[in-house]
DNA sequence: TACATAATTAGACTAAATCTAATTTTTGTT
DNA sequence: AACAAAAATTAGATTTAGTCTAATTATGTA
């Protein structure tokens, strides 16, 4: 399961030639260590929680830099753009009911054979979300 | 392949004591007529050639309605929100190069059995999203 | 046709995301 | 340690998406 690392950040910046700030390292740090899928907003609060003073731009640079690079994935669930530092190819589930977005590994959904579909289209990936009521909402 | 339509959307609207208006009438055609996935905006503009004067808010309440309906489904895709206005399940094809956005029957993808899942959650319904090179891309 | 209710509208407003120009920070070099 | 070049950050303005409000207008029913 690779999540979103340090190091790999650290040795793609300076393979592009940018540079490591503090604001960088926060957000990445932050990334790593939540579990959820947290909004461009929920970044910005959390990392002014521990390194106060990083701007809105920053984090939105910070975010669409590691997404282009594909260290973390954009998702869309409950109406609002999400950030998902999981970078294992893996499912989604979302609840029906409290609207919570939860990992699901890729061999826990069973067998799926995706292809090869009717108009040629040449698969690179897919992805599935699965939509449902979480064990909590049960 | 159910596809929103106009009778189903007249009867609805009776049933729940609420009005058809030639708004309504407009972008219920327009999205039953699209073989794409339009944000509110394209609708916006599209009714507006044919049935000048709907205005923004009306095209978002229409389009909430429909949703909450279950009549539309909503998409996130390159960046925007997007209707779609085929109710059966199905599935989606992403072109990485140009951004389309197609519909895959069900039936197309292959075999996909999803769950049991690990934690439990009870499974309603899932949808894959297939990233790739579309046939004019290749 | 008249009435009650619902829908639409303009325009203000909120929220999300981006852009710009000026300043500051980083990092390699001496 | 200090310098210079390049890149990043910032504040604040701006754009874009979407919603809200209050006033007006349209719909469907009797």
């Amino acid at each position: 399961m690779a999540r979103l690392d340090y190091k790999t950040v650290a040795a793609m910046v300076d393979g592009y030639g940018l540079k490591m700030t503090p604001q960088r390292r926060a957000i990445v740090e932050y990334l790593q260590t939540c579990t959820d899928h947290p909004t461009a907003d929920e970044v910005l609060t959390a990392v002014n929680d521990k390194f106060p003073m990083t701007s809105r731009p920053t984090v939105y640079n910070t975010l669409n830099w590691l997404k282009g690079s594909g260290l973390v994935n954009e998702v869309y669930e409950g109406g609002a753009v999400r950030y998902d530092p999981n970078t294992s190819p893996h499912h989604h589930f979302v609840c029906r009911r409290c609207g919570i977005v939860e990992d699901i590994d890729s061999e826990s959904v069973g067998e799926v054979s995706i292809g090869p579909l009717p108009g040629f289209q040449k698969i690179e990936n897919f992805q599935v979300t699965i939509r449902g009521i979480c064990l909590k909402c049960q």
